[in-house]
DNA sequence: AATGAATGAGGGTTCATTCAT
DNA sequence: CATGAATGAACCCTCATTCAT
C-alpha cells in the first residue's frame, strides 16, 4: 500500500536559511524524532532547536510557543493518521475489512513513529487548546466508526458512539502489548478485530 | 453494597500540628483534590503544601519527593479500587455478573474520586518506580480476567490476556463519555459488559 | 605512653534518659565519629540527633546551635592534644626530642581522630568566634615553641615565632603525605623533625 | 619582573549583553572577590549572580553548576601563579634564588588576590573534581621541587618528597603570619627560605 | 531569517531552629 | 529531660520567553 510509505527517521540537524515552510516542518521532525526517542519531557524549545541545529531563539519565529509547536505536530500527525486510515477503509468492502485496514494503518504509524501519537494524546501537560483538538479528533472518530457500525452492524447510534470511544481507548491496550510485553501484532490485530466485530454484533438490533 | 461506603474527604486546610499519620493522609487527600481539579501537573511539593495549608518544606518529612508522593497515592487508590472490585466479583456467579461488579465498583470509584485514577494510570512522564507500580497492576489485572475468561468462555489463555488489556484500556473510553460527554452510566455499562462479553465470546474456542 | 590511652571509637545511640554532661559529652562523641566518617557537612543537628538515637531538637538543649556544637568539639580536641604533647614534651631533653614528642602525640592523635581536628582547624563555614579561637590555639602553639626554639637553638624571637607558624601550618602537609599518598610515618616524623631542627639551627644567631 | 605585572580586576556589575567569554571572566572575577571578602561558603550561584548584577540563572549558561565555577576558578589562578612562578624560577640559578623567586610570584599573587588561593586549596568540602584537581597540582610542585632539591642538594627523593609537601603546606603559616598578624614580608621570606635550604640540607645525603 | 545573551518565574530540596506537648 | 511536628530562609536548577543585534 502506498498509504505506508515510510516517513525518513533521524532528522539531521539543517543549519543554514531556509524557507519558511520548510523550516517548519523541520522543527515538526524534529521534534517529533525527539519525542519517540526521549519523551515529551524533552521537548524545550532550547532542547528542539539544539537537535535542529538552530540557534535558541529561531524556534519562536515559527511557533508562538511550546504548546503552539506540539499543538502543530499533534495536527499533522493526526491527519497522516487519518489520511492512511481512511485511504484504507475506502477500499474494504466490510466492516471486519475496514477495521483491519484501519488498524494496519495505525500499526504502521506506530512501527514508524512509535509512541509519538499515543504520548502526544495523553500528554497532561499540554493546556486547553490541545485537550479540545484532541476531543474533537476523538469525536469524529467515533462518529465516523460509529456510522459505520450503526449501517453495518445495526448498531443503535448511542450503543454505537459510546463502543467506539472504548474501542478507540482499547487501542492504548494493543499498543503496551505490541511494545511493552512483544505480543505479535498478528496476535493483537486477530484479537481486536475479534473484539470489536463480535462485540458490536452483540450490541446489535438485529436478531 | 457495603462495598461503596464512601471515604471520607477532607481536604481543607487543617490546623497545624497532626500527629504523623494523619498529616500523611492529609497530604494524600490534597494531593488526589489537586489532580482532580488541575491534572496531575498541578501536583509540585510546593503546590501541595500551599493547598494543605502548610509550608513548603513539610512535604518531604512524609515523602522524599514528588514521585514518592505520587507513588504512595497511586498505592492508596489502587487498593482500595482492587478491594472493592474484588469484594463485587467474589459474589457473583458468572462472567457477565463478575464484569458488571467490578464496573460497578470502577463507577463508584470514578464518581467519588473523578479522574482521580484515570490520571494517574495514563499519565506519562511518571518516574520508572511509579511506571513499574502501574504496568504490575495491569499485569495482575489482565491475568485475573484473562483466568476468568479462560475458564468461563473458553477463550484461549493468549487471547484472552491481550483482550482483556484492551477492556482494560478501553475503561478510559468509557470515563471519558461519562465525564465528558455525559453518557448515561447505564448505557456505558450496558455497551461495556455487552462489548466484553460478545468480543470475549467471539474469541472463544468453543463452538 | 599514658598519653596515648586510645578514645572509644564508634560511639554507641544512647537513648534513655542521661545526666546533662554524659549527653553533652555523648553529642561530642557523636559530632566527632560523624565528622570522622562523613565529612563537616555531614554533621546537621538533625543528622548528629540521629546517630545520638535521640530525638531532633534535644541537641539545642545542650548547645546552642550548631556552631557552638562544632566549637565547643573543637575546644575539647585541642585541649586533649595539648594535654598529649605537652605530656610528651615535658619529658623530653633536647628541641628535637621535644619536637619528636609532640609529633608522635599528634600522630596518635590522627591515627585515633583521623583528619578530625584539621577538618576542625580548617572549616571555613565557621563563625568568627571558631576563627578566632583557632587563632588564638595557633598563636599560643608559636608562641610555646618559638620560646623554646629562641632558649635552645638561639632563633631570634621574630624569626621563631614565623617558623613555627610555618612549621605548623606544614604539619598538614604531612597529613596529607600520610593519609592520601601513604607515606610511612617514620619517613614523615624523619623528615618534619630534619626540616624543623636544621631549618631553625639555619635561623639561628649562634655562629 | 615582568612576570608580576598585576591582573586587570573588575567586579562591579557590569552593563548586560557581553560577549560570551568576557561574562565567563566576570563571573570568574565576582567568584573570586566573593571568596575573599566573605569566604568560599559565600559562593553561590545565586550570590555570585547577584554580585555580578545579573539575573539568577545567567551563571548556568556559563558553568554547570558551583563545583564547576570553583574549579574553573582554581584552574585559573593556579594556571596564572604556575606561570609566574615559573618565569620567576627560570632565571635563577641556585636553589636559594630559585626558591627565593617562587615566594615572591607567591607573595605577589597573595598581595593582588589576598587570601584567594589559599582558601581554594585548603577549602574542605570542595567535591571530589575539585579535591582532585587540587591534588595534582600538589603532586606536581612536589615533583617540580624534589627534583631541585634533590639534584641541587642532594637530598634523597622520598625525603625531598615529603619535605617539600611539608613546605609548600607551610606557606599557609606564611599567609596566615602575613595577613592575619601583619608580619613583614621581609622577614617572612627569610624565614621562609631559611626553613627551607636550611631544613633540606640537614636532608641532605652529602656530608 | 537567525543568533544567542539575558531574564525571571517556578519548582526542588535541605536544614537550622522553634515550640507545644 | 525529651519528643517530633512545623516553619521558613536559602540554595539549587531548568526553561519558556524576550530582545538587541
Amino acid at each position: 500500500m502506498a498509504v505506508n510509505a515510510p516517513l525518513p527517521r533521524r532528522v539531521a540537524p539543517r543549519p543554514a536559511r531556509l524557507p519558511a515552510e520548510e523550516r517548519r516542518e523541520h522543527f515538526l521532525d524534529v521534534t517529533a524524532e525527539l519525542i519517540i526517542r526521549e519523551g515529551i519531557d524533552a521537548v524545550t524549545m532550547e532542547g528542539v532547536a539544539a537537535a535542529a541545529g538552530v540557534s535558541k531563539g529561531l524556534g519562536y519565529a515559527y511557533f508562538a510557543n511550546r504548546n503552539e509547536l506540539l499543538l502543530a505536530l499533534l495536527e499533522r500527525e493526526l491527519q497522516e493518521l487519518d489520511r492512511r486510515a481512511l485511504a484504507g477503509a475506502r477500499d474494504a468492502d466490510s466492516m471486519e475489512h475496514r477495521i483491519r485496514a484501519a488498524l494496519t494503518a495505525w500499526f504502521e504509524t506506530v512501527r514508524e513513529r512509535g509512541r509519538l501519537l499515543g504520548t502526544l494524546m495523553q500528554a497532561s501537560q499540554l493546556q486547553d487548546a490541545l485537550k479540545e483538538r484532541r476531543s474533537i479528533w476523538n469525536r469524529q472518530f467515533e462518529d465516523f466508526w460509529a456510522s459505520l457500525a450503526e449501517r453495518e452492524l445495526g448498531v443503535p447510534r448511542d450503543k454505537a458512539v459510546a463502543a467506539c470511544a472504548i474501542l478507540l481507548a482499547g487501542m492504548n491496550g494493543v499498543l503496551e502489548r505490541w511494545v511493552d510485553c512483544g505480543d505479535s501484532r498478528v496476535l493483537l490485530e486477530e484479537v481486536y478485530v475479534g473484539l470489536a466485530i463480535g462485540g458490536l454484533r452483540s450490541l446489535s438490533d438485529r436478531a
